[in-house]
DNA sequence: AAAAAAGATTAGACTAACCTAAATTATGTT
DNA sequence: AACATAATTTAGGTTAGTCTAATCTTTTTT
């Protein structure tokens, strides 16, 4: 691994793989350079490019899709990634807000030993401040069956496991309301005009949050656990 | 700060500093192109781009010299590295020949935030793990008075405070003899056919050192302490 | 002080990543 | 099925950083 791709090939064969990984199963080219804030001749290059590097497939016309190779590269900057983001909270205290643009820079440190030595002072975590799985040094992804909080009955109990939504307003909001990572969510009321909430935050203030944004709060039923 | 200069801009900028602060006043082009392991045609280019950029002086055929906004600039590049170097043996637990390579690329992650919190993390250090001092944030660097093991007369006992050379080949040795940063050196022999030394290392062993390593560790009289 | 050698700079080309404008292919509407 | 529109690709050009080869300066040697 190490030094093969530029930053650049890096960073879009993480887009590519996030945008096959959406509602398509293809990274179409207009797509890929919005998510890059460039031009689709810009992208369309790019894609030719990682194609005769043996990283996707590409069918002119009919967009990107990345092969096992590809795949596992794109993993490896994402591992990268989520480890830096879990770094910058847990041990320099960052809030979940700002972690995504350093991560943007860290994960292009390509050493690969470096990286083991991180996994293995955050003890080979999981997941990433946001909730989002932590590949392995193998590519392998955690599977989760987080529900989003919009579909969550009244009166159950459960636990704020990660977002799906990373805007940092939206991050910024959340936390503001008290509404991070573990967080114990009960919901009081649901408004039927809106579907907006009231749920009481660890058991303590009740808060009233728009439809919107309980479909972005990702939530596991809380564990088992008495009282 | 932040962005302003790209990677390559910010090595040659350190290199220059570094070239220009050791025997000579100046950079000139050959050396800096053997720094940075490119051409003179290379080099030269570079520091008329620089000379543009305004961050050095710059006559043709007379080699470069950083003025205070190039210097300052070396000075933050030169800041990240050693912090970093210092989180990677302090944190990480590397050892003092493994963490350059890393640091070189961390040093251009650019975030000040993220330089601030890491300095604060490490509880403001004044010196990586090699002896170098890190400059604080405004580019003042901790003016020190370390002598070479060399000069050092027989039974003065001494603290090892740094290293003048840093391939890891010696830093490597140096870790395998226990001649690490801090470490006790008592002077028991000098021998006057090589100069090289036999010295007690922490009370405990003796080894045999010869002149060329002695000149490369840097050290400080023992600090007042009681036996 | 002239010639030779060493060192530095310029000229001209290359690649990666980008752009705009033009040409091509696909899609949707009637 | 034909036409208009949307999406994609190609053509041709730019900039940063690199290179080799050629040209200039400076220094050293004689």
């Amino acid at each position: 691994m190490a030094n093969e791709y530029s930053h650049t090939e890096q960073n879009y064969i993480k887009a590519i793989y996030h945008l096959s990984n959406s509602d398509t199963d293809t990274a179409y080219t207009q797509d890929l350079a919005t998510a890059m804030s460039t031009t689709p001749a810009s992208a369309s290059d790019m894609i030719k490019k990682l194609s005769e590097k043996g990283l996707l497939m590409y069918v002119p016309y009919r967009g990107a899709k990345l092969n096992k190779k590809g795949e596992k590269t794109a993993l490896t900057i994402i591992r990268r990634h989520r480890l830096w983001e879990l770094f910058l909270t847990k041990v320099l205290k960052f809030k979940w807000d700002e972690v995504h643009a350093m991560a943007e820079e860290l994960e292009h440190v390509s050493s690969d030993l470096l990286l083991q030595r991180m996994d293995k002072f955050l003890s080979h975590p999981k997941f990433d401040p946001h909730g989002d799985p932590i590949p392995d040094a193998n590519g392998k992804i955690t599977e989760t069956n987080f529900l989003s909080l919009s579909d969550i009955s009244k009166n159950q109990t459960v636990v704020i496991a990660g977002v799906s939504q990373h805007s940092v307003d939206f991050l910024k909001y959340l936390e503001q309301s008290g509404l991070v990572l573990n967080s114990t969510i009960k919901i009081i009321t649901q408004h039927s005009f809106d579907k907006s909430l009231d749920v009481m935050v660890n058991g303590k203030k009740n808060i009233h949050i728009s439809y919107e944004v309980a479909k972005n709060i990702l939530v596991k039923i809380k564990s088992t656990e008495k009282a």
